[in-house]
DNA sequence: GCACTTTTTAGACCAAGTCTAAACATTGAG
DNA sequence: CTCAATGTTTAGACTTGGTCTAAAAAGTGC
């Protein structure tokens, strides 16, 4: 298949290109839907999301995207409060908020909030962490 | 079958007939190993340890006991990082540490850690939280 | 155009977890 | 004590998220 000659596509696929992926058509698709997310999707629910534009696109073809932008640093990946895998494309620190009514899991600023009392841990070499908090939004903003 | 006369599984019976749950021989033997655990062991793990002592007990009613125990809330569950459903005997907050490369997830007293922010939080209304570590112990002790 | 490499595909397979329906155990009314 | 009703356990079927396989398709370099 042709390449497009679009603009956000051109973006993803030098992203690709930059981390020694070749930009196939299917991988420029997956990982426009996974990179632009605000969500914190799941493997199927790209799959969803792409099939929409690419409907022949297989699930192993999103299942193994998915796992080599984890693997080159463009996307992480963490289990939901339900046990399955979603893929975050901030891959900044950051903490998360999860609404176990509905499932949403909710980007929080680093900056929100601050930890004290790591540095001091006993017994442990820490490498990284977060908050994560179990609650609702209030406004219907987000 | 007949109830032992023992005195930790008497202790764990008294436990499930407070919170209405029949002390069956295989809910004590179940309770005995999920309730004393000081890992954070999966239904299969736990399934495992209570088969030495009860070799025909069923997985699925080692699944439904240890769900019970989590409605009646003598115990906890979460995610691991790996996805998979672990049981948590410490119902009081306290933190988590996870050793990635084992998966071993360790507890940290709530006092260990201070996290300054979840007040002035804006537009969420939070149920509760804790700190999520990743790294691994330095000591060999724990 | 042609060999070679890389990618994609459909579907088999796997493992954690749930559900089902029959067997088994316990309870208590008579 | 008997036996019917109720509660519990069981083996195995089923579901689902995820991985693996082997063949087809696409891309690359000459
Ligand atoms: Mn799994
Ligand atoms: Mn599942
Ligand atoms: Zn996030
Ligand atoms: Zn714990």
């Amino acid at each position: 298949m042709a390449l497009q000659a679009g603009g956000v596509s051109d973006d993803v696929a030098r992203r690709l290109r930059e981390r020694g992926i070749r930009p196939s058509v299917q991988r420029v698709a997956i990982a426009r839907v996974a990179l632009a997310s605000h969500r914190h999707p799941s493997a199927d629910e790209v799959w969803e999301q792409v099939k929409e534009r690419l409907p022949m696109v297989s699930r192993a073809t999103v299942y193994n995207t998915l796992n080599r932008l984890v693997e080159e640093g463009l996307l992480r990946s963490f289990a939901s409060a339900q046990g399955h895998t979603v893929f975050d494309p901030n891959t900044a620190p950051h903490h998360h908020l999860v609404d176990d009514a509905t499932g949403t899991i909710y980007d929080l600023p680093w900056e929100a909030l601050a930890v004290d009392g790591v540095d001091a841990l006993e017994g442990f070499e820490v490498r990284d962490f977060q908050v994560v908090l179990h609650g609702r939004p209030t406004r219907r903003s987000r």
